[in-house]
DNA sequence: TCCTGCGATGCCCCGAGAGTATCAATTTCC
DNA sequence: GGAAATTGATACTCTCGGGGCATCGCAGGA
């Protein structure tokens, strides 16, 4: 089935009716082209037959438009504009100089190693839009397996089929407690030094094995946890303790950068371990603006 | 100088990785496209070659795309619907069915044919966006023969090399006049009943010959006349009249609609004519557009 | 009237795209 | 676990069509 084709015309002929068009002038536009004027009229009259319509209206003296012929450069001139920038932007995707990334994140990677990542990130590639939205961890694996989001930052418990993750974060957590608490001025704190104070933990769904490690902790300590409130995102949990609602599990990183009202303390004896991966699809390969992502969260890791 | 080309690619090359990138599997996408298989498979590796980039991520099982396939999809998937529909929009043009039409016009036309005439056209040819604007008759020449305009409705009385025309109108002049003037309820009028009478007309430049021909029409009525005011657009000039500044000249055609407070007169003895022509570039041919307008014109001037 | 310049046409060449046959690699199923 | 099946890539050949060269027909201009 030799040359079936959904289009009567070819690129060829686009170009060299606009450059036709240009000129009004078969001989100078066919020199502009680098062939020779035979072949352009021919171009041009298969453009004619291909299209049914007559774009030109020449005597041997004169070349000038008709309405169709005005009508079709208007249309083909910004397809052309389009089709030129192609090849040059394609490199630039493909070099990871532009491109679009969707991340997901938990908030504890936001209150830890993400801010950072991402400045360094975004000094090195300004050209990549990143579409940012935090998201437990449980919804994160299933996104990414999905093929929703390119990267999550979450924690490593969960199972990860087909889902390669590097470690960013592994510290030993300690409490966050409200500025006026009866303990804030304790110099060592364990879990039994809690029995009994409320606290604010995230649902469980969101993130199961740290979730446990938290109760094996208390468990550990022979303390009967009493949870307050579950909240969600975690941002809300800080809140909560600053409102004196109770206390919650913190990693030290954070207590850089807590707001009035509210004191971290470490813990001594048993206490949960808080982790932060990056996550990605191992398959297809990640595109080059990921890769650079990655590398800079490697970076970070490093540290 | 064989194939020397501004593009790396053709448009075969974009249908071809659509398909592909649609049904990510090369056999059934050669299918698709009603070619055989291996033609499909080096048109792509072509393409890439061109580019410079990847596009496709393959396996001998799975066919994937890249970040630059999927971004360059994105792009070319608007240039071929617009593609698509060039050729159907063409024949469209070249029939008259869609484009535009730059129309120029004197107040007296539009008093007079032209709505009539831009009734009749629009019915028929719904898909034809028309330009109006009102200008003088001695703009109008110029810009027509200057190719700012398509055609004009004006006075036939100036230079129109290159142009041709055709009388839409002819009448004989009367006076619009006050409704509270003293000469309101005579039956017949004359320029010497309205000696003394200030009269508004448009400035001389606009249209010399008929302005010239209303000096005349009081020569030969043993009149001075007396110019209160010169005024454009027309429509002005009648509500100067309105207003009781003074008289002005009008067609019994636009006695039908005149605002109230405003009366029209026939006139005896000596008194202006005016003529309304629409005026075309004989060269290029008209469009199929301005065809359609001029015959719509000519009909109207048939009856 | 002849001359010049322009677009169209005739003829030939050759490059590139398409088809057929086949290979290599991976998955599937008995 | 091995054979069959599926899939994309490669080798080779054919042919279509775009391009070059030579030339024609036609219209203005000196």
């Amino acid at each position: 089935m030799p040359r079936e084709y959904q289009f009567p015309f070819e690129l060829r002929h686009l170009i060299y009716f606009r450059e036709v068009a240009r000129r009004l002038h078969f001989r100078k536009a066919a020199e502009a082209l680098a062939i020779a004027q035979p072949a352009l009229s021919r171009q041009i009259a298969q453009l004619e037959a291909a299209l049914g319509v007559r774009l030109l209206n020449r005597s041997s003296r004169r070349v000038e438009l008709t309405a169709a012929g005005t009508a079709f450069v208007q249309r083909i001139e910004p397809v052309l504009a389009t089709l030129q920038r192609v090849p040059a932007d394609m490199r630039a995707v493909a070099e990871g100089r532009v491109g679009r990334l969707r991340v997901a994140f938990t908030g504890l990677a936001m209150a830890t190693v993400l801010p950072e990542i991402l400045r360094g990130f975004h000094r090195n590639f300004p050209g990549i839009r990143l579409e940012l939205n935090e998201s437990p961890t449980s919804l994160q694996v299933a996104a990414l397996q999905a093929g929703e989001i390119d990267c999550g930052f979450f924690h490593p418990d969960a199972s990860t089929t087909g889902i390669e993750t590097t470690l960013l974060l592994r510290e030993r957590n300690g409490v966050l407690l409200p500025a006026d608490h009866p303990l804030r001025s304790r110099k060592s704190l364990n879990l039994r030094d809690l029995e009994g104070c409320p606290f604010v933990l995230f649902p469980r769904a969101n993130n199961p094995g740290f979730y446990d490690r938290v109760l094996a902790a208390f468990a550990a300590s022979g303390v009967t946890p009493q949870i307050a409130e579950e909240i969600w995102p975690r941002s809300n949990g800080v809140g909560l303790v600053r409102a004196g609602v109770g206390a919650t599990f913190a990693c030290p990183s954070e207590a850089r950068h807590l707001p009035d009202k509210v004191v971290f303390h470490k813990l001594s004896g048993p206490a949960p371990e808080s982790r932060v991966v990056v996550g990605w699809r191992t398959s297809p390969a990640p595109a080059p603006a990921l890769e650079a992502l990655l590398q800079a969260a490697a970076a970070h890791a490093a540290r």
